[in-house]
RNA sequence: GCCCGGGUGGUGGAAUAGGUAGACACAAGGGACUUAAAAUCCCUCGAUCGAAAGAUCGUGCCGGUUCGAUUCCGGCUCCGGGCACCA
C-alpha cells in the first residue's frame, strides 16, 4: 500500500479494473429500474477544454451515483462530428475534413478515457458514419412523404466577392470575415421542415416538463410565440397603374382595438407587391436593392436604422372606408406573418418613431381611464379606453377587440387568428462537409426522395480545398445519377448539423443496424432521465430535438412524447485574461498561467500587463487550461473534484490553479488518513450505549453528512454543498482522538462513508481505497450507496437565536423537550437581551420551532 | 433592438420554504516543526469603533411589503447567454 497519494498509479489501476470487467456495459434488464444519463455530444474540435471536462463531470457523477443506487444506467458518448470548423481546417490545411475529424476522436477520446468517465463505449455514435446519418436520411424522406417537408426560397447570407454562402459567424460587421467584402442577402430555394405544425404541441408540453429549468422553458414559450389577434383585410384601391396587384392585404394584429388609429398599411422590401412596384419606379428599386446589403441575423436587423418609402397605391380602411397610404419598410419581414403590418404610430413606439421620421399624420384613438394618456413625445402602448373611434368610443381595449373582430368577420375582412413567432425550419445547408439531402431533381422538374434502398447517399469524396463552393456542386461523378433510366440530378445542399443531433439520443439506445431505431429497445431506455448541457442550447437545440422526438413518435418509433425528463443546463468557465500591447499597439494575449495575479507582471520577464477582466476561457483570449497538463500534474480525481467543487453547476466557473491545489489537498488529507485506518485489520463493532457526549456528535456528523450529501447529489444537484460537507467530515475526522475503541470504531465508519459518498466524484481514489479494505471482495462502483440512521441523527439539546426586532442579541441552548413558554422566559431573561428590552413593553413574540425567537417591543 | 439569467468579504462561493449573512475552500498575515526550503500542523481573517463585553453599518443602486428581506414586489444599473447558417 503506497502511503501517499500518487494519483497516476491508483487511477491507472482503477481504469484498467473498469475496462477489464466492461463495467459501464448497459444491456436491457426489465428487473431493474433503468436510468438514461446524458450529456451533450462534443464537436470534435481537437480540443477538449475544461467546459467539456465539467459537462461531463457532472453526467458521470449523476450516473455513477444512480448505478450505486442499484439503477440500470446508459451513459453513452459520441460525436457531432459535421461542421464548419472541419472544412475550415480542410481548405487551412489543404487536408480531407474526414480524416481530420477522425484524428481530432481519436485525441479527444483517449482523454476521456483518462479523466476517468464511465461511458459504454460500446454505443459510440459518430454522426459522419454513413451508418448513422443513413437513417437521417431515410427519415427526411418519410417526412417528405408526409407533406412535413418542403421548398421554398429563403435568404442567406451572401458574399459577392468570394461568390460563396457565409454562415452568420462568419459575417463581421456586415462583412465577410475572409476578404472584408460587404454581405448581401441572397435568395436561394432550400429545404424547410414544419416545425410549425407542431408549434402548439412543443409549447403545451413544455408544462408537463416539471424537471427542467423554468428560465429554459420561458425561453422556449417566447421563442414559439403564440399571439392571439385578429387579421385584418385591407382592400387595395383600385386606382392604381399597375398589373399583377393582389385586391387586398392581410395583416396580423393582436392590438386590433387600435384599427381606428391606422397611418398607413407597411410592407416588407420583399413583398410580391415591392417587386412589381421596383419595376416602374427606380427610387423603389434602389430603396429595396439597399435593404438587401445586410446580414440575415435578426440581431443586425432589429439595430437597422428605420426606413421606409412611400408608394402610390392606397389601401381602403375596412370600417371607415378611408384611403390609407401604403409603404414599403425595411423593419417589415417578409418571414413573419404575411409580410405586412399596419402601422398605428399613437399605440406603437416603433410606428410612433416611423411615423415621426416621415411627416405621417396620425390620431390616438386609445385613452386610460383619467384621460391622461399623452401622444407628444412618444407612442401610449398600454390598454385602455377607446376615443376619436367613431362607434367604438368608451369600450376598454379588451371589449373593442372582441367587438372590432366580430364586425370585421361580418364583413368579411378579418377574423380572429393565432399566430406564432416560430417559423418553419430551414435545413439547407450550402456546404460540402454535413449529410447529402436525399433528394433528386428530374429532367422534366419533378423532385422525388431517393429510394431506402440506395441510401445512404454518401458524401462525394472529392474534396475542394476551396471556400468558394461545396464540394458536392463540382463532383460531376456524384452528382449525375438516374432514376427509372431517367436522368436526375442529386441535391448538392447538405443538412443543417442540427438535425444530427436532434435524434443520437435516441440511437444510443437501439443497437439495431437494420432500421433507424428498434422501438423495444429505445423504449426500454427512453427518455432520457436526465440530461446535461450548456445554457447556450436552451432554445434550438433542444426545441429541434423535442421536435424531432414528437416526429418519431409520429413515425411509430418511440413511445414518449418528450426526449428529456430532466435538464440540467451547466454554466460557462471564465478566467482572467491578460494582454500587453505590442509595437503596432495590437493586444498580445498573454496566458493567464505565465502572469503573476497580484502585481500584474509576466513571472520570468517582470513585463508588465493588463488585466483585461474575467472572461469564457477562448483561444481568442488565450486564457484556456488545458486539461492534459492538470490531469499529469494532478491527476483526475483533483479535477474532477475542483471542476465540482468551485462553483454550482448552472452557474459560471472561475478556473484558479491555486483553489485546484486546495482540493487536491483534501483528497491528499483523507488518503494519508484512510490508508493508516484500514492498516488496522480488525475493529470491533460500535457500543452504541456508551457513547461519550463527543462521539454522539460525531455519529451525528457522520449520519448528517449522509443525508445531506444524498439530498445534494441526487434531487438538488448541488455538487458544491455536497463536497463541503464531506470536506468538514474530513475536517473533524482528522481531529478524532482514537484512543478509545468506540472512537476507533467510529473513524472506520467515517473512512469507509467519506470512501463511498466520494466515489461518484473521485472515482480513481474510492477504487483504490475501497479494494485495500480488510476482507473485501466487492469493488465501488457496484457497493449500494450510503443510508443515514434517523436513531443517529437525534439531538438532544436545540438552539434559538434571540432577536429583539429583529435583531439578533443573543443565542441560548436549550434541551429539546423544554416547553415554549419556559424557552420564551429563558430568552427574555438574557442579560443581553433584557439590556435591549430596556423596560419597554413587548408587543409580540414571534417563536420559531428550534430557531428563533424575536421579541418585538 | 428583443427574450432569458446573474450581481453576497481580498477571491470562488454558502444560507434548501421570508428566520442567526459569510458554511466549505482559496489568498493573505502570524506561529510550530526544519540547518534551510518544500510539505504538514495550529491561530487570525467583512468594515468601523472598543481592552473586552458589545455596538453600528453591510448581500449592485433607489424605493416598497413584513415583527424580520441576500430571499418577495416596483423602478434603475452593470455583466453574461440566446436571437433561427458557430456548435
Amino acid at each position: 500500500m503506497k502511503e501517499n497519494y500518487q494519483p497516476d498509479e491508483i487511477e491507472k489501476i482503477a481504469q484498467e479494473y473498469w475496462q477489464q470487467n466492461d463495467s459501464f456495459k448497459a444491456n436491457i434488464d426489465q428487473n431493474k429500474e433503468k436510468f438514461y444519463c446524458l450529456s451533450m455530444f462534443p464537436y470534435p474540435s481537437g480540443n477538449l477544454h475544461i467546459g467539456h471536462i465539467r459537462n461531463y463531470t457532472i453526467s458521470d457523477v449523476i450516473a455513477r451515483l444512480q448505478k450505486m443506487q442499484g439503477k440500470n444506467v446508459l451513459h453513452p458518448m459520441g460525436w457531432d462530428a459535421f461542421g464548419l470548423p472541419a472544412e475550415n481546417a480542410a481548405i487551412k490545411n489543404k487536408c480531407n475534413p474526414a480524416d481530420w475529424t477522425y484524428n481530432n476522436i481519436d485525441t479527444m477520446k483517449g482523454l476521456l478515457k483518462k479523466v476517468g468517465f464511465g461511458y459504454d463505449w460500446n454505443r459510440e455514435i459518430t454522426t459522419c458514419d454513413p451508418e448513422y446519418y443513413k437513417w437521417e436520411q431515410w427519415f427526411f424522406t418519410k417526412l417528405y412523404e408526409k407533406g412535413l417537408a418542403y421548398k421554398k426560397l429563403s435568404h442567406v447570407n451572401w458574399c459577392p466577392n468570394d461568390k460563396t454562402v457565409l454562415a452568420n459567424e462568419q459575417v463581421e460587421d456586415g462583412r465577410c470575415w475572409r476578404c472584408d467584402t460587404k454581405v448581401e442577402l441572397k435568395e436561394l430555394s432550400q429545404w424547410f421542415i414544419k416545425i410549425t405544425a407542431y408549434a402548439e404541441e412543443l409549447l403545451a408540453d413544455l408544462d408537463t416538463l416539471d424537471d427542467w429549468p423554468e428560465k429554459v422553458k420561458t425561453m422556449q414559450r417566447n421563442w414559439i410565440g403564440k399571439s392571439e389577434g385578429t387579421e385584418v383585410e385591407f382592400i387595395v384601391d383600385s386606382k392604381h397603374e399597375y398589373t399583377n396587384i393582389p385586391n387586398s392585404i392581410k395583416v396580423f394584429t393582436t392590438r386590433v382595438d387600435t384599427l381606428m388609429g391606422v397611418a398607413c398599411l407597411a410592407i416588407s422590401p420583399e413583398h410580391p407587391i415591392s417587386n412589381v412596384l421596383a419595376n416602374k419606379h427606380p427610387q423603389i428599386k434602389q430603396f429595396i436593392s439597399d435593404c438587401m446589403t445586410t446580414g440575415s441575423s435578426e440581431a443586425e436587423l432589429a439595430k437597422l436604422t428605420k426606413k421606409g418609402i412611400a408608394t402610390n397605391i392606397s389601401v381602403i380602411h375596412p370600417i371607415t372606408k378611408a384611403s390609407v397610404p401604403l409603404w414599403i419598410a425595411n423593419f417589415v419581414l417578409m418571414g413573419y406573418g404575411s409580410g405586412a403590418v399596419m402601422t398605428v404610430p399613437a399605440h406603437d413606439q416603433r410606428d410612433f418613431e416611423f411615423a415621426t421620421k416621415y411627416n405621417i399624420s396620425f390620431k390616438q384613438v386609445i385613452t386610460n381611464t383619467d384621460n391622461t394618456a399623452d401622444i407628444n413625445d412618444s407612442a401610449f402602448t398600454d390598454l385602455g379606453i377607446l376615443c376619436n373611434s367613431g362607434d367604438f368610443n368608451n369600450l376598454t381595449s379588451a371589449e373593442a377587440k372582441q367587438v372590432i373582430t366580430s364586425k370585421l368577420t361580418v364583413a368579411n375582412l378579418g377574423e380572429k387568428q393565432i399566430n406564432y413567432r416560430l417559423r418553419d425550419w430551414g435545413v439547407s445547408r450550402q456546404r460540402h462537409w454535413g449529410v447529402p439531402i436525399p433528394m433528386l431533381y428530374l429532367e422534366d422538374g419533378s423532385i422525388v426522395s431517393v429510394k431506402e434502398t440506395e441510401l445512404p447517399v454518401n458524401l462525394s469524396q472529392a474534396i475542394t480545398h476551396d471556400d468558394s463552393t461545396s464540394s458536392l456542386t463540382i463532383d460531376e461523378n456524384w452528382k449525375h445519377t438516374s432514376l427509372n433510366n431517367a436522368k436526375a440530378t442529386r441535391e448538392t445542399d447538405t443538412f443543417d448539423t442540427f438535425m444530427e443531433s436532434s435524434w443520437y439520443y435516441a440511437k444510443y439506445c437501439s443497437t439495431a443496424k437494420e432500421q433507424m431505431l428498434d422501438p423495444k429497445e429505445a423504449n426500454y431506455w427512453l427518455p432520457v432521465d436526465q440530461y446535461i448541457g450548456g445554457i447556450e442550447h436552451a432554445v434550438m437545440h433542444l426545441l429541434y430535438a423535442r421536435f424531432f422526438h414528437k416526429l418519431l413518435r409520429d413515425t411509430g418509433l418511440v413511445a414518449s412524447d418528450e426526449p428529456f425528463k430532466k435538464l440540467l443546463c451547466q454554466g460557462m468557465v471564465v478566467a482572467d485574461s491578460y494582454y500587453k500591447l505590442d509595437k503596432d499597439g495590437v493586444k498580445d494575449w498573454i496566458s493567464p498561467s505565465l502572469v503573476d495575479k497580484t502585481t500584474c507582471k509576466i513571472k520570468v520577464t517582470g513585463e508588465d500587463v493588463t488585466h483585461a477582466g474575467i472572461s469564457k476561457m477562448s483561444k481568442s483570449k488565450n486564457n484556456g487550461v488545458d486539461p492534459k497538463a492538470i490531469l499529469e500534474k494532478y491527476g483526475a480525481d483533483t479535477l474532477r473534484l475542483y471542476t465540482m467543487f468551485a462553483a454550482p453547476a448552472e452557474q459560471s466557473m472561475e478556473w484558479s490553479e491555486n483553489a485546484l491545489e486546495g482540493s487536491h489537498r483534501f483528497l491528499r488529507r483523507f488518503y494519508s488518513y484512510a490508508i493508516k485506518n484500514i492498516s488496522i485489520k480488525e475493529v470491533p463493532t460500535l457500543d452504541k450505549n456508551n457513547l461519550s457526549t463527543s462521539q454522539r456528535e460525531f455519529r451525528r456528523l457522520i449520519h448528517k453528512t449522509i443525508e445531506k450529501v444524498s439530498m445534494d447529489f441526487n434531487q438538488r444537484l448541488s455538487f458544491n454543498t455536497g463536497i463541503a460537507a464531506i470536506m468538514e467530515l474530513n475536517n473533524e475526522l482528522l481531529k478524532l482522538n482514537c484512543q478509545e475503541t468506540n472512537s476507533l470504531v467510529l473513524a472506520r465508519e467515517a473512512v469507509i462513508t467519506i470512501i463511498k459518498l466520494l466515489a461518484p466524484i473521485a472515482p480513481h481514489i474510492s477504487h483504490y481505497l475501497w479494494q485495500k479494505l480488510p476482507n473485501n471482495t466487492t469493488d465501488i462502483i457496484n457497493t449500494p450507496w450510503p443510508t443515514f440512521s434517523s436513531e443517529a441523527l437525534a439531538q438532544d439539546i436545540s438552539k434559538y437565536a434571540i432577536q429583539v426586532n429583529g435583531k439578533l442579541r443573543a443565542s441560548i441552548e436549550v434541551s429539546i423537550d423544554l416547553p415554549e413558554e419556559d424557552i420564551k422566559q429563558q430568552a427574555i431573561s438574557n442579560p443581553n437581551v433584557n439590556k435591549h428590552i430596556n423596560g419597554k413593553a413587548i408587543k409580540r413574540i414571534i417563536f420559531i420551532p428550534n430557531k428563533l425567537i424575536n421579541i418585538v417591543i
